[in-house]
DNA sequence: GTTAGCAGTATCCCAAAGGATACCAGTATC
DNA sequence: GATACTGGTATCCTTTGGGATACTGCTAAC
């Protein structure tokens, strides 16, 4: 598929997805969603184009550390993923502009699990090493 | 913090969160919640793990294509996450058994979200190839 | 005409992730 | 007494992600 993502993992269980089958689905939905989110730019990079498109220098600018071609790269599954269009416009010289797609909304209740769930495990975690 | 994780990523955006601070604290969870489940074999251990506690070995055997180093590995990270605990008994010889924690249930509606979503995604990227 | 900005690409390099293989001490079986 | 199983560890190797730096063609400003 497109996300990149590698063939299936087999793990057998049907003591909790019903089928095997089920099973293999749901580790893979789930395998799809975390490849489509990883590495180290994908979500500064959406969070930055948040609200307004951003120029691609303006995006670097903006991301501190970011180098042009991990930026590049980033961009490019982004737009594969339907996250992100890549607007030409015609000026001289031509400006190009990134911008979400509405579609890219669609994370946004997968990104609230991920954030709430993360918070709150950093202070458990956090929280047992003052103690100790 | 114990998962890990490095250092923040400086991302300012106060157009949608409405204090840097608060943006900060919501890429940060996210990515630690990206993080703990990072991983080639974190996933389908966690699986294999869902109803019965495994052996080492017994995992090696459910899981193919793992090695006993990846294995071995991972499992000190989750147990790290406190997702899984190692119980040791005074068998002779010694019997080992890895067992999700109650802990663990906590990541049911983020990975019921993950799924969803992937599932979902998947289906519209391959959709659309066909259409080509 | 030199300098600076744009939107990247190309090349080289390094560290981390993960695979392959060998090995260990202890016990149980044939 | 050889073989096999347990729960791993150690070593070596390849692949991947990402950083650093240089460079490109084009245009606008000084």
């Amino acid at each position: 598929m497109s996300t990149g993502n590698q063939g299936p993992i087999s793990v057998t269980n049907s003591s909790i997805n019903h089928s095997a089958v089920e099973c293999t689905e749901s580790l893979r939905g789930v395998q799809d969603a975390l490849y489509v989110l990883s590495g180290k730019w994908k979500l500064p990079i959406i969070i930055t184009l948040t609200g307004q498109p951003r120029r691609f220098k303006e995006l670097q600018r903006q991301i501190a550390g970011i180098t042009a071609k991990v930026l590049s790269k980033e961009l490019k599954e982004l737009e594969m993923n339907e996250f992100v269009v890549r607007n030409v416009y015609a000026t001289t010289p031509v400006t190009i502009e990134y911008e979400l797609t509405e579609y890219s909304q669609s994370l946004n209740t997968v990104i609230e699990a991920l954030r709430n769930w993360g918070i709150q495990h950093r202070e458990r975690i956090i929280g047992q090493h003052k103690t100790v």
